[in-house]
RNA sequence: CGGGAUGUAGCGCAGCCUGGUAGCGCAUCUGUUUUGGGAACAGAGGGUCGCAAGUUCGAAUCUUGCCAUCCCGACCA
């Protein structure tokens, strides 16, 4: 992305040649914030139940997102690859999930009436493309992801993007040799997350998850806090006003004290919630909220290399089954999910990390030479500062463009206006805080990219 | 999948009970005046009333079936 920027040039993005549906009133339809939001902001149009089109807005943010998640996992060195959306029955029926995974999956025949679906996950394929390369366990570890589109025919899809039938997913699956390797693998993850989610803008914290049938402590949901939230979660305060780690740490050190640090904590979700032991913590560091799920981690050892025969070869020149995990992230419904932790009453207010524009610049009198003059000259020096502004260049009033401003959630709007262009100021708008100030256009774009 | 509700213009809704020319607000288009927080006036366009059968001289309205969407619950990134 960062080489795409100085290669990739386009047109001005003013508003006038913007796609930018935007929708006055709220459609009955949506009942959270973040979807009658979405809505309403353009950014996306429902097209069946749980099925969406991206709209530009949309989409731009959905990039975002999805970027800074992938920088994170090959930070953490995940290699990515890409596979279909459509999967053969076959490596379902291997694997005994065909007929476990019931009316969830989406089936489908082809015109030779072959059994296909659209894959709900990956596990399954991904484990049959890593078996037939990978021999010895000089190949261990591995940690391979995509980001793909999915399909999970849910009984109820509801809350937009958060909850649909087809969603964009980040899932990492890692191979090891032996079950300690596999805790390493975990660990890269659980960190990953944090820098992840902290990138994002978001206050994740990692709460104990159900193990399944292999038990121990290896599977933690991420939950972010929003009152809209699906799950109840109890936690200790500490651990939520906790930093990530940083995108510095070395991921080929030990990460096991990190991991522990935050283990230690008490945090669950309604299932795992152990009543007891949170009453053990002292009652100011109680903390109970709602929390949606955004990430989920979990170590499931030979589940999937067995019915694969996944095996390598060890030092010993015995053959083992793989040890495996995997890790999603559920990439379309963090955009609901950061409407959700991050909006007001007069819109979306989004974090500057993945907002689909910098900043916007308003012009209440296009057509004026002057005005003209100093919201090109603003849209220049921030796109060459790598702001990516949007320029609000239509003739509708004052109020409308504020507004609109105010809705679509850029983290700044620089207003150009023939009262301060007289004084030699623009009026920069923090949308977050509200604060407004009247700076030179030089000091308003080393604001705005300092 | 159980329970509840709704489908009428792009969006939000009224009309249905009691059958008789399909309406309102916003948005859109034209014109005039406006223009620093969702402008005013004048005019215009836009509808197989979710679909299909039925009852009737006549159905948005009554009956039956189907489809779609939403809400609450149980389950999931």
């Amino acid at each position: 992305m960062r080489a795409g920027a100085a290669t990739h040039k386009r047109a001005p993005m003013r508003l006038t040649n913007y796609f930018l549906p935007l929708l006055k009133e709220t459609p009955s339809d949506a009942t959270i914030a973040s979807h009658q939001l979405m809505l309403r902001a353009g950014m996306v149009r429902q097209n069946a139940a749980g099925i969406y089109t991206w709209l530009p807005l949309g989409h731009k943010v959905l990039k975002r997102i999805e970027q800074i998640v992938r920088e994170e996992q090959n930070r953490a060195g995940a290699i990515e690859m890409l596979m279909p959306t459509i999967q053969s029955a076959e490596l379902w029926k291997q694997s005994g999930r065909y007929d476990a995974y019931g009316p969830e999956m989406l089936r489908i025949t082809d015109r030779h009436d072959r059994e296909m679906l659209f894959g709900p996950t990956n596990e399954e394929m991904l484990t049959d493309v890593f078996s037939s390369f990978v021999r010895s366990y000089k190949d261990l570890p591995k940690m391979l992801y995509h980001i793909q589109w999915k399909f999970r025919d849910e009984r109820r899809p509801r809350f937009g993007v958060m909850r649909g039938r087809e969603f964009l997913m980040k899932d990492t699956y890692s191979f090891d040799l032996t079950p300690e390797d596999a805790r390493k693998s975990y660990n890269k993850m659980f960190v990953a997350y944090l820098n992840t989610f902290e990138r994002l803008g978001l206050k994740a914290i990692p709460v104990r998850a159900e193990t399944g049938p292999i038990g121990g402590d290896l599977s933690h949901e991420f939950v972010i806090l929003a009152d809209s939230g699906e799950s109840a979660v109890y936690a200790d305060r500490d651990l939520v006003e906790m930093n990530a780690p940083g995108t510095d740490i070395d991921f080929g050190g030990d990460l096991q004290s990190v991991v522990d640090q935050r283990t230690a904590l008490y945090a669950a979700a309604d299932e795992m919630h152990d009543a007891d032991a949170f009453a053990a913590i002292p009652e100011d560091k109680r903390m109970e909220a709602r929390g949606i799920e955004v990430g989920h981690i979990f170590y499931f050892g030979t589940k999937y290399s067995e019915p694969f025969n996944a095996k390598v070869q060890g030092p010993d020149g015995k053959p083992s089954l793989v040890e495996m995990g995997s890790y999603g992230i559920g990439v379309s419904r963090l955009v609901g999910g950061i409407i959700e932790a991050s909006h007001d009453e007069n819109g979306i207010v989004w974090p500057a990390s993945v907002a689909p524009f910098g900043a916007g610049i308003i012009n209440l009198k296009v057509g004026d030479a002057e005005c003209d003059g100093v919201a090109e000259e603003l849209y220049a020096k921030l796109s060459e500062a790598g702001l990516d502004p949007l320029y609000d260049d239509s003739s509708d009033r004052g109020g409308v463009k504020f507004s609109r401003m105010d809705l679509i959630g850029l983290p700044y709007a620089v207003t150009v206006g023939p009262r301060g262009v007289r004084d030699g100021v623009v009026e920069v708008k923090d949308r977050r805080t509200g604060e407004r100030e009247s700076l030179s256009v030089e000091a308003a774009v080393a604001k705005l990219t300092g």
